[in-house]
DNA sequence: TAAAAAGTGTATAACGTACTACACGGATTC
DNA sequence: GAATCCGTGTAGTACGTTATACACTTTTTA
């Protein structure tokens, strides 16, 4: 039994041992609580760094925090959810918190399921990217543990928010396509099946895609393919688009990725983008950046929304209880796939 | 004081009332543990259910199980990672287990840390992706908690491994390359400040490439550029291949982020790909299929690897005492930027 | 100078679950 | 017919931490 040192991991009993202190104090201490002098302070530390004490958060979750927040995203592969996360890492790392990913998969289903895992996991709060379900479901949420909402619009008085002005967004593509001389635009919209929540940022960016068509004057040319935001379903969208017999002079896909799956498609079809047809996304992922892709795009800076949903979390997680709605305005990034259509397809 | 039934998340000790039984019992049935009869196991179920019952991770944690394992990621935004992470996702899932993702950053200290706030936060076991640090550090670590390395060459009887054979990957590179005609090729290395572990991934594909040039009798033609693997050092690499007197006509680098960088660099510069340069990376992300880049690079079978990483690790929690190293043979995807030299560049 | 307040430390009861020990009745073994 | 074993259930403690309640000093206030 001589192995006591090498077998077992301190506990603040230990370190309270060691610091010759009751454990009431090296916890205090722990926790950074009022009521110790400056000497039972240097004293306890001293003792945790001697034992190299290290909290065991499934004990302090218990009674208390346990420093950890998680962010609930879909899918890891959609490069913009991962900016997303950086941003909401390094503010959580600013300020002592660990953030952990928990990836559900898709689906309303999934996404509560894993919520409801991560309330059992102690979380101490919880980032929502674009989440599914209605405003009194994430209401009752927002009860139980802190909640932010990332990506998905409409305030609500009982959980924090961010979120692009997508309706913004999409104005900014259909001026810049406009202002280029195109009239036949089509868009790409993502259809999500069972729900039909206004508030998620594909109603969004279809509804400015609408607006800003009718204030252009070009309302009877409004032209929407409904489909779904993934490579597989831009393509799908683009081989429709080359099916018809009258084609638009510009596709603009609510999301690179889908907008990619329309590239896709047009250069396997012999299609010179942007010469025969301009094509734009919306999240500028990295990869509309790659010089022979080149793709004009909206950015929503990720990095900045995530960062600041995560400070929101943890200003719930200290106790703020008023909610907070914040929005953030995208910029254009025009690059090499829109140009002027090489010739008028008006109307009149 | 009515509101007891919505105020309060139901226990263990809740439901064994509402059943009429002892709590061990009700403990019992929650575990599947030995020693209950169906009439039981049937009447608790029934309570549970009733009363909504979860059990409370960070409580079960402090004796047993948390039913939850992660993964040490340094960065979200390699899409190969991704593919890593939703291979093991699917085997958890498939074993009620839920996996995390966390995102330590770069470096071996954030590594390091990351992995003892996990161990700090319970988890059952942890995978570690392309992990630095020395064998006898992870044989250590494989004391505290099952580990299984994925992406690490090198079998050790502490811990699981699961790597592709990434010498050969580099073989097939370097043999479809000369197999066109290629004599000058040029590989773009990884090189990890401080550490030089030759387990790592970037160790063992350089030394592929050594390896298959010499096979070929091109040892004199053997040329490594000490880089980044990154869209950035990519391009600094293709910036310094143009800067050269002489040319080569193939570039191999030994990830495709870094390939991207490089053809960055070409297209820039106006070279065409592949008639006046071939461009070959490894891991066959997702973009490198993208029409537009359509880029010859190896597949290791990301999801695959993920899987077995998951299985493996599950299998250490169930109490495996034996290591299993297992390895993957990758496939070589030729596609459109790598073609025969226009002119050869023959010696002698 | 007495009373109140502020500062500092301690004892101890939770928190929710797991699991070792053990008790009890019935079936099996010798 | 006693001894053993097996199946089934329970009591009660341990896990590591937090936080409430309180005791004791010292400082401030009246």
């Amino acid at each position: 039994m001589s192995r006591s040192s090498v077998t077992k991991r301190p506990t603040i009993v230990d370190v309270a041992a060691h610091a010759g202190v009751s454990t009431a104090a090296a916890s205090k201490v722990l926790r950074g609580a009022y009521g110790v002098s400056p000497e039972m302070k240097a004293k306890v530390q001293a003792s945790m760094k001697a034992l190299g004490y290290r909290p065991l958060a499934s004990a302090r979750g218990m009674r208390g925090r346990t420093y950890t927040v998680a962010v609930v995203v879909a899918d890891l592969h959609n490069e913009f959810s991962s900016l997303l996360v950086e941003g909401i890492r390094r503010e959580c790392e600013r300020q002592k918190y660990r953030l952990l990913v928990a990836p559900a998969g898709s689906g309303k289903d999934a996404q509560d399921r894993m919520v409801e895992d991560l309330i059992d996991r102690a979380m101490d709060g919880i980032v929502l990217i674009s989440p599914l379900g209605t405003d009194a479901e994430l209401e009752e949420l927002a009860k139980k543990i802190p909640v932010v909402v990332l990506g998905r619009h409409g305030a609500s008085p009982e959980f924090d928010s961010v979120a692009a002005d997508d309706f913004a967004g999409a104005n900014l593509v259909v001026d810049h396509l406009v202002s280029l001389g195109h009239r036949q635009i089509t868009y790409v919209n993502h259809t999500t099946t069972g729900t039909n929540d206004a508030r998620l940022p594909e109603e969004v960016r279809v509804r400015g895609y609408v607006d800003a068509m009718i204030r252009h004057g070009l309302g009877d040319a409004i032209d929407i393919i409904q489909s779904q935001w993934s490579q597989e379903g831009g393509e799908e969208s683009g081989r429709l688009i080359l099916s018809r017999k009258e084609r638009p002079t510009a596709v603009f896909a609510g999301c690179d990725v889908a907008a990619f799956g329309v590239l896709t498609a047009l250069w396997n079809a012999g299609i010179r983008v942007p010469d025969e047809i301009s094509v734009a996304g919306f999240d500028n992922i990295f990869t509309t950046s790659l010089a022979p892709i080149s793709m004009t795009t909206v950015d929503q800076s990720g990095l900045n929304m995530g960062s600041t949903a995560g400070r929101l979390l943890l200003e719930r997680v200290g106790g703020r209880a008023e909610a907070v709605n914040s929005s953030v305005l995208p910029v254009l990034v025009p690059r090499g796939t829109s140009a002027a259509p090489l010739l008028e397809v008006g109307k009149g």
